[in-house]
DNA sequence: AATGAATGAGCCTTCATTCAT
DNA sequence: AATGAATGAAGGCTCATTCAT
């Protein structure tokens, strides 16, 4: 028992939404079509209405399910005070967020287009905007605001933007990290 | 005489790429569609027909005029010496020319999924390159060359990811390049 | 009780071929819009590409049913020896075979330059390549190779190039089985 | 002086004709667009419209230029008496005539379906129909008739439906011409 | 003798979605 | 938990044709 029909049972609804997000971040969100989740799941297109409403629904639901860890985060890191230290264990711990919902974010990076649309624009941009709230000092001078920023944006692109540099995942993945740990750290001495 | 019917004779070609460029960059390649195109020039869909041969070819039409610039200032690049100063007066040519060009390079940041497949998605990566090869050295540690492809990117990204950041545009783009100029200071520089 | 509209249920499919090949053969593959063929089914053209997925498909799917007899009396010819009565009787049962698939033999006759470009195309040179290749015999002097596939010929144009000779239907495929015949008897006897 | 450009000059409409009639009965009538046309010739389409008012009349004109021999035979045979010699003459001269056609007639016969709708149809068959006149006896057995029919089809078939034929095609001129001469033979002398 | 610019109609196809079963 | 059948809307594209110049 708990065989693999057993298994499946139940499971389908992850199962859509594994299949879609990598069509959706390998092809895009509109040129992703319902069909061609259906057809890689070998189910038909009702079937995925009995668990999704639309199809923004599978986004949203994909969404949620990775995007818990970066809420707590948020959650832990609006309670901590605001010293360089915490700003930079955002930053590490916000890496690793990532690197697990990898892509999920490249998604984002490559469709913002389309998710300004969608509602999940919106919740996206609010989590940008507390974690940037965390790290950033709102007194501070533009460049270094602008620092904070970049030095999220540097994680989420990443991987992605430096696909053409040749080099061990891990070792840019690291690299990146420290280019960002050091944006924070400048904007926070000042100057 | 020579009133705006005739000015509009010959004009035509350009008031597509125009509004097609406006609309791409506001929702997305996939989401315009030529009838919009065409409604918003009060033409028919056939007319963008005579002017362009597919839709693809109404955005190299425009990444074509919009990016001689960079591709002059890539040549100009090629022929300096691999010195600080070089690279610092790349960054800053082509923060300008970034400026010209802001909704073309909006496009391109925010509908990375859909270039990618698009004959302009390569056109695009090369000059990339070719501009990060001015910039970065190739035997320099891994963070540095980071830092130069994020100070690109910054560039890039600067002005719509900055939009929730309240501040005169100005005011951001200086606060974007001396950023940008920074990181490649440092890289040069050495860790 | 399973009145006509319980009898329409799973019929669609086939329907859509009836009036599809009505339709081009009455008027030609190319001047058919599947909004016709749509139209006088009294469903959507979506409806259409539910049961084919595309329109050469349908045309195929045509082919593909009324074909069937033919292909058996290849394989029966094949097996048979190369004597002047079989030769007789394939010509007989091909008569026959065709006029269960009169309208579709009329669509290729009136439409070769349009078949030639389509999948069919080749399926159906196949076939004739094979029935000739049971009637002719390849060392025969050249007149009498010319009789047979003029035999073939004949009785494929037969109904329709014979329209305007005032006659009745049956006597007229008579008359055209027994010119046939008779062409494949002048050549299995010699010059 | 005379030089090529002076050549050009009122050449354009035989052109015009030359390279239509290659397309269509390579593609077929409603596949060949006045475009591709006009390309080949390198000018506009606008140009064609110059020379013909519709594409219809481009191919009227070919028809009307091409036909003239037959006109004349047809003429000429209406004058013999209804000899043998006379029939078997007709046939003869018909061979020759379609072989200068020969592009026209493969096209009239790949594209019967279109050729129906259009008024060359009509002119077409009207020939059709005074050449088996002179040829065929209205009271004769039904087959005999049959046989002159397919007579004139194999003249005009003859080249392409036996493309596969692997031989001389003068060779196979004659072949063809010889069973149609004797189709008419055997018809005149009864069955 | 021919072009440049445009139109209106229509084509094949795809999509997200619905609903009875 | 899922299917089979279908829809309405729209999409990109092509075509024959027109007309002022």
């Amino acid at each position: 028992m708990d065989g693999s029909r057993h298994r499946r049972r139940g499971d389908t609804r992850q199962r859509i939404q594994d299949v879609a997000l990598e069509l959706f971040s390998d092809q895009g969100y509109e040129k992703t079509s319902l069909r061609e989740i259906a057809e890689r799941l070998d189910v038909t297109k009702a079937a995925l209405y009995y668990h999704f409403k639309t199809k923004e629904d599978i986004l949203i639901g994909i969404f949620g399910d990775l995007t818990r860890p970066i809420d707590e985060l948020i959650a832990w890191g609006r309670e901590q005070p605001h010293t360089l230290a915490t700003k930079q264990e955002v930053v590490r711990r916000y890496s690793e967020a990532l690197s697990d919902a990898g892509p999920l974010f490249r998604f984002m990076q490559e469709n913002q287009a389309t998710v300004r649309e969608l509602r999940i624009g919106e919740m996206f941009k609010d989590r940008m905007l507390e974690l940037s709230a965390i790290i950033r000092d709102v007194d501070a001078p533009l460049a270094d605001q602008v620092r904070c920023i970049t030095a999220l944006f540097t994680l989420h692109a990443g991987m992605f933007a430096l696909r053409e540099l040749k080099a061990d995942p891990e070792d840019k993945r690291k690299a990146v990290l420290e280019v960002a740990i050091d944006l924070v750290t400048q904007a926070h001495n000042g100057a």
